[in-house]
RNA sequence: CGGGGUGUAGCGUAGUGGCUAGCGCGUCUGCUUUGGGAGCAGAAGACCGCAGGUUCGAGUCCUGUCACCCCGACCA
C-alpha cells in the first residue's frame, strides 16, 4: 500500500513554466517525472510504476507471440556501426563518447547492427530460422531541437524487435505475427491508435506502417479516410492522377507579358484580367510553378532536380525528403542558380528543364499534370508566361514525383472520397527491413541445398517511454490524468476524508483489505491536509477509482467515484472490499 | 542549424538607473482548522545565468558568453 503521508511526491499547483503540452504539464504536476537537461527525465515512484506497468504489458505481448527477450549494452563499439556505414551517416543525432585510450564507443540510438551480429555468431542454418528476438532498452539520440517532455526525449526507452527469415514469405508472417502483437499491445494499454502506410511505394516496395496515437499535439501528420478503411502518412499518400484530357480543343501555345506576377496570386489576378480564358476564371490550380532543389547525395555527389507542380500547392519537404533518404534535398540558392545561366529566376518554365534542354536538369512534375492539362507556366523571360500550355503536346516531363503537400478532402487512393487530415504521435512502427543489415554484416545461413542464402529481416519498435506520454496525452481532462486501469500506478485512491481517528482506523483497514485480494492501493492517510487538498491531488494524479472514507461513514457508507466520469456512488463498508475486486476483473 | 523568446528562492512570478530585491505557492515552528488547493503569528530560503563594461550607484543600460523554451528542418 503505497502512502501519501511517506510517499515521494510534491504535486505543484502551477503549470511549469517550461511545458507546452498537456502530457508534460500533467507529468510534472502530478509529480511523475522531474526534468534533469532537455530531454532527459528522471522518473518518480508513481511515474515509475506507470512506465514499469507499460514496460510489463509490451514484455507480455512480446512473450505471448513468441518473441524471445535479449537485453544489449548501451554502450556500443564504433565498429558494428562502420560496417552499415551508420557511424558517419547517423551524423550529429548519434551520441559519441571515447574511453580513456581514445577508442571511439557510441550510445546506441537503434541496435541492428548489433542483432544481426549476434544471429550471425549463433546461427548457420535455416534450420534455426525464423526467429524474433526482442530488447527494451534505453536508446540515445542527439535529437537537435527535444521537446514536448517525456514524448520526445534524447534518451527514451524502446522495445525493438527484429525477425530473421529466409525468404520474403517468412518474413510476411514475421511481420504480421509483430502487427497482431502490436495491436494486442495498443489497445491493452489503452491508446487510441491508427495504423498508417508509412512508405511510398517509390522507395522500393518493402512493407512499414505506423502505428499512430490521434492527438493534437502528434508530430505526425497523417490522411485517413472516413468511408473506407485507407490510412497514411502524409510522406506516404499517393495521389490519384486524373485521367488524361483531350486537348484538341485548346488553343496553341502562347507567350505573354506579365509584369507584376512574382507570386502566383498576382499572376492569377492579372491573367483574369487581361488573358481570359473562354470557358472559366484562371485559378491558382491553373499555374505551373516550377521549383529547383539540390540534391545532397549520402556519396557527396550533388544534382539539381525540377519538380513543378500546380500553383495552389506547395511542395511538402517531408514527402519530398521521405522520398529521396537517404540522400537530402535543399531549395536553390542564389549561388546555385548562377551554375545555371539559362533558369530565369521567378520564370522558369518546362522549356529548359528536363534531360533534352540547355540546363539538363530532370524534370519531374506532379501526378495531375497529365498529358491534355493545359497551364500557365513560367517563358524563362522576366515577366513573361506561356498560356495554354499543354502537357503532353508542348512539354513533356522526365517523370512523376508526388510531393505536393496533401490536403483535406484530397481524394482517397482507395476509394476516391475525400480524406480527413489528424496528428498523431508514432507509438509504434514495424518494417520490413529485408537484406540491408543482413548484408552488410554478412549474415548467411546454408539452405536446404546446402546453399548459402543471405537472411531477410525485419525491424519492429514501440516507443515505451513515449507510450507513457501518449497515454496522457489521450487521457486527461483540465483537473489532471486519468489512468487506464492496467498501467495506473494503483487500482484505488484511498482517501481519509476527515480527521476524526475513527476515520483513519476505518480507512486503514479498508486498505489493508483491498490490498489482501489484489487491489492495488494509494491510501491518502496525510492527517494535516484537508479534504479539498486530497480530492484535488486525487483528480491530478489520476488512478481510475477514487474511494472516499468521510463523513457518510457514520451510516456505514463510503464514496466511490469514477475518476473518468465524475460519476460518484455511495457503497456500503462492507461491500467495497468485494465491488472493487469485480471492478479489478473487469 | 535558421527564426523568435526567456534567464530573479524548490515552483510560479513582480521589480520608471537609487535605500535592506517584493509577492503567491511550497517548506519549517506554534496555535486554530478538516467534504473541494484553510486561518493567524513567526521563520528559513536569492552571488538577480556567467564574464566584462558604462556609472557616484546596475536585477535594471551596453558588449560578449552560456543555458533554457517556442516555431521550423530531423525522429520511437
Amino acid at each position: 500500500m503505497l502512502r501519501m503521508s511517506t510517499l515521494f511526491l510534491r504535486t505543484l499547483r502551477e503549470d511549469p513554466s517550461d511545458a507546452e503540452v498537456p502530457s508534460h504539464k500533467l507529468l510534472v504536476r502530478a509529480g511523475y517525472i522531474r526534468r534533469v537537461a532537455p530531454g532527459v527525465f528522471t522518473w518518480l515512484p508513481l511515474g515509475y510504476a506507470v512506465y514499469r506497468n507499460v514496460e510489463h504489458i509490451v514484455r507480455s505481448e512480446m512473450n505471448a507471440a513468441g518473441f524471445q527477450e535479449v537485453h544489449f549494452p548501451a554502450l556500443l563499439p564504433r565498429e558494428p556501426y562502420e560496417l552499415t556505414n551508420r557511424w558517419t551517416e547517423y551524423g550529429d543525432t548519434l551520441f559519441r563518447l571515447q574511453d580513456r585510450k581514445g577508442a571511439d564507443y557510441l550510445l546506441g540510438p537503434t541496435h541492428e547492427e548489433m542483432f544481426t551480429l549476434l544471429v550471425k555468431g549463433e546461427y548457420s542454418s535455416y534450420k534455426d530460422l525464423p526467429i524474433s528476438l526482442y530488447q527494451i532498452q534505453s536508446k540515445f539520440r542527439d535529437e537537435a531541437r527535444p521537446r514536448a517532455g517525456i514524448l520526445r526525449g534524447r534518451e527514451f526507452v524502446m522495445k525493438d524487435s527484429y525477425s530473421f527469415d529466409i525468404d520474403d514469405a517468412g518474413l510476411q508472417i514475421s511481420y504480421d505475427k509483430h502487427r497482431q502483437a502490436y495491436i494486442a499491445t495498443f489497445a491493452r494499454l489503452g491508446l487510441e491508435f491508427v495504423i498508417v502506410s508509412a512508405m511510398s511505394g517509390a522507395m522500393g516496395g518493402s512493407a512499414s506502417e505506423e502505428f499512430l496515437a490521434p492527438t493534437p499535439v502528434g508530430e505526425d501528420t497523417f490522411v485517413r479516410c472516413p468511408s473506407c478503411a485507407y490510412a497514411a502518412n502524409v510522406e506516404a499518400v499517393t495521389t490519384v492522377a486524373p485521367l488524361s484530357i483531350n486537348a484538341s480543343g485548346v488553343p496553341a501555345t502562347h507567350k505573354e507579358r506579365t509584369p507584376a506576377s512574382g507570386t502566383i496570386e498576382a499572376l492569377v489576378s492579372y491573367s483574369n484580367r487581361d488573358f481570359t480564358r473562354e470557358d472559366r476564371p484562371w485559378s491558382a490550380a491553373d499555374t505551373l510553378k516550377n521549383v529547383i532543389f539540390m540534391v545532397d547525395g549520402p556519396d557527396g555527389s550533388q544534382s539539381a532536380l525540377a519538380i513543378g507542380v500546380p500553383g495552389d500547392r506547395e511542395i511538402d519537404m517531408k514527402r519530398l525528403e521521405a522520398l529521396l533518404q537517404p540522400s537530402e534535398a535543399r531549395p536553390f540558392e542564389d549561388a546555385d542558380f548562377v551554375k545555371f545561366p539559362s533558369l530565369v529566376k521567378g520564370y522558369i518554365g518546362p522549356n529548359e528543364l528536363g534531360a533534352q534542354s540547355a540546363s539538363g536538369i530532370r524534370y519531374l512534375v506532379d501526378p495531375r499534370v497529365v498529358d491534355g492539362s493545359r497551364w500557365i507556366t513560367g517563358a524563362d523571360e522576366a515577366a513573361h508566361h506561356f498560356y495554354d500550355f499543354v502537357a503532353g503536346r508542348d512539354f513533356t516531363a522526365d517523370g512523376i514525383i508526388d510531393v505536393a503537400e496533401v490536403r483535406a478532402g484530397d481524394a482517397c487512393p482507395n476509394c476516391g472520397a475525400g480524406f480527413e487530415i489528424e496528428r498523431g504521435i508514432e507509438i509504434g512502427h514495424i518494417f520490413q527491413l529485408g537484406r540491408k543489415y543482413a548484408e552488410a554484416v554478412g549474415l548467411k545461413v546454408l539452405d536446404e541445398h546446402g546453399e548459402l542464402i543471405t537472411v531477410t529481416m525485419g525491424s519492429y519498435g514501440i516507443g515505451v517511454s513515449r507510450a507513457v506520454a501518449a497515454i496522457a496525452e489521450q487521457s486527461h481532462d483540465d483537473k489532471g490524468l486519468i489512468w487506464p486501469r492496467e498501467v495506473a500506478p494503483a487500482d484505488v485512491h484511498l482517501i481519509a476524508a476527515g480527521k476524526d481517528e475513527a476515520l483513519f482506523m476505518a480507512a486503514e483497514r479498508l486498505g489493508s483489505e483491498l490490498e489482501s485480494v489484489g487491489v492495488r492501493v494509494l491510501y491518502d492517510d496525510r492527517t494535516s491536509v484537508s479534504p479539498g487538498v486530497k480530492f484535488n491531488d486525487s483528480e491530478l494524479i489520476g488512478i481510475p477509482t477514487i474511494v472516499i472514507v468521510g463523513k457518510r461513514l457514520a451510516d456505514g457508507f463510503v464514496e466511490v467515484k469514477n475518476r473518468r466520469t465524475g460519476e460518484r456512488r455511495d457503497i456500503a463498508l462492507e461491500d467495497v472490499v468485494n465491488e472493487m475486486r469485480i471492478l479489478n476483473e473487469r
